[in-house]
DNA sequence: CTATTTTCTTAATATACCTTAAGTTTTTCT
DNA sequence: AGAAAAACTTAAGGTATATTAAGAAAATAG
């Protein structure tokens, strides 16, 4: 299977594992292909899986009280997608998880990523630096939303993610930025001139 | 020592330890008293250490480009306070830890973490615990900044960190929530009518 | 390839929040 | 307690961003 050759490559570039880690990390890790616009997790679920996309593209995203999207996260091909807190406590999603294309993903049990932390210890540091990327990112998200124009927002936005900015809607940008489409669309034509 | 009383006790809120393990936490962790004001972590040093306030009150601030000061973050008794991306990465800090009262840290060389985590198993556990909260809390600022009016937020931050609010200066709080002191005095004007 | 749906733009008006500057109150230090 | 420093408030005017509504453009599905 491709899927799994682009994961297992994918691990190698933090870890080394030998054939018999790789057999079991195929068995263990089960493909699944999702529609565009189609949920892989809804909030209240438990997100008892680790989800690695092998192609296509996500957003998660919360729905606050006036009904309104806020976009935390994307990923594309070689990322790892999921609602980490629900994972990690085992406790009621609150965002969703959906494909933005048709997308497949690898996902492995919680259960089953037991028995690999057993059988190739060296995956606990795969996923333990794994977890620091994810707070490291979120840390500078936050800063940077909190001490930079929308602008500029966009502007790094653009230099950090232009492969995903290419394959989303733009009122999706808008969102994962904080600010409303509209606005957007006037940064836009103010940066073109 | 009272202070290595207090780590004790906030460990086996987490997790069992023998009389023992305590033994060798009480002599690993060593005190440091800090004036009012006194900085504990500059930016560019590595955060070597894991950071136990026993007593006192800590924030960790960023400086942007216009030298405006962005809290990311304080610390009262039983909480820790890190640069956490420099400790894990072991990589130079971003941003400063400085002591708001003058406190009492117990601090723990990361080196001689390890031996902890090799005598007393469980406290990997207790710090991938706190790794969790740590990342949770991040992501629900997060969220809370993108959603929510400065308003709402001050009104969040009294409901969730009343104790911490009544011992900073209100400048402090305005920079926390990412707005500037003016206009939170405003807020606070419009709120008691 | 056409109809339908989705996405993007424009523009006017409104609001949340910032900047500056000055004066007042509170806290800290000696 | 008194002087100095730090923190807080007020107010005027400004800027960034939201809201609404409508139409145009692009993408998708049949």
């Amino acid at each position: 299977m491709q899927e799994h050759d682009l994961l297992i490559h994918h691990i190698k570039q933090l870890v080394s594992i030998n054939d018999s880690d790789i057999d079991l990390i195929i068995k263990l890790f089960k493909s699944k292909t999702l529609e565009r616009k189609e949920i892989l997790l809804h909030p209240g679920e438990i997100a008892s899986h680790m989800t690695f996309i092998a192609k296509g593209c996500f957003r998660s995203y919360y729905l606050d009280d006036n009904v309104q999207e806020h976009i935390l996260q994307f990923g594309i091909e070689n990322w790892w997608i999921n609602d980490l807190y629900s994972y990690l406590t085992k406790t009621p999603a609150k965002y969703f998880v959906q494909a933005v294309e048709s997308s497949t993903v690898l996902q492995i049990h919680q259960d089953a990523l037991e028995i690999v932390f057993k059988e190739i210890p060296v995956m606990e540091r795969f996923f333990r630096l794994k977890m620091q990327s994810a707070y490291v990112s979120l840390q500078e998200r936050t800063i940077n939303s909190m001490s930079q124009t929308a602008e500029q927002r966009y502007i790094d936005f653009l230099a950090r993610y232009r492969e995903i900015e290419q394959r989303i809607p733009q009122y999706m940008v808008a969102s994962y930025l904080g600010i409303t489409p509209e606005f957007l669309s006037a940064i836009r034509k103010k940066m073109v001139l």
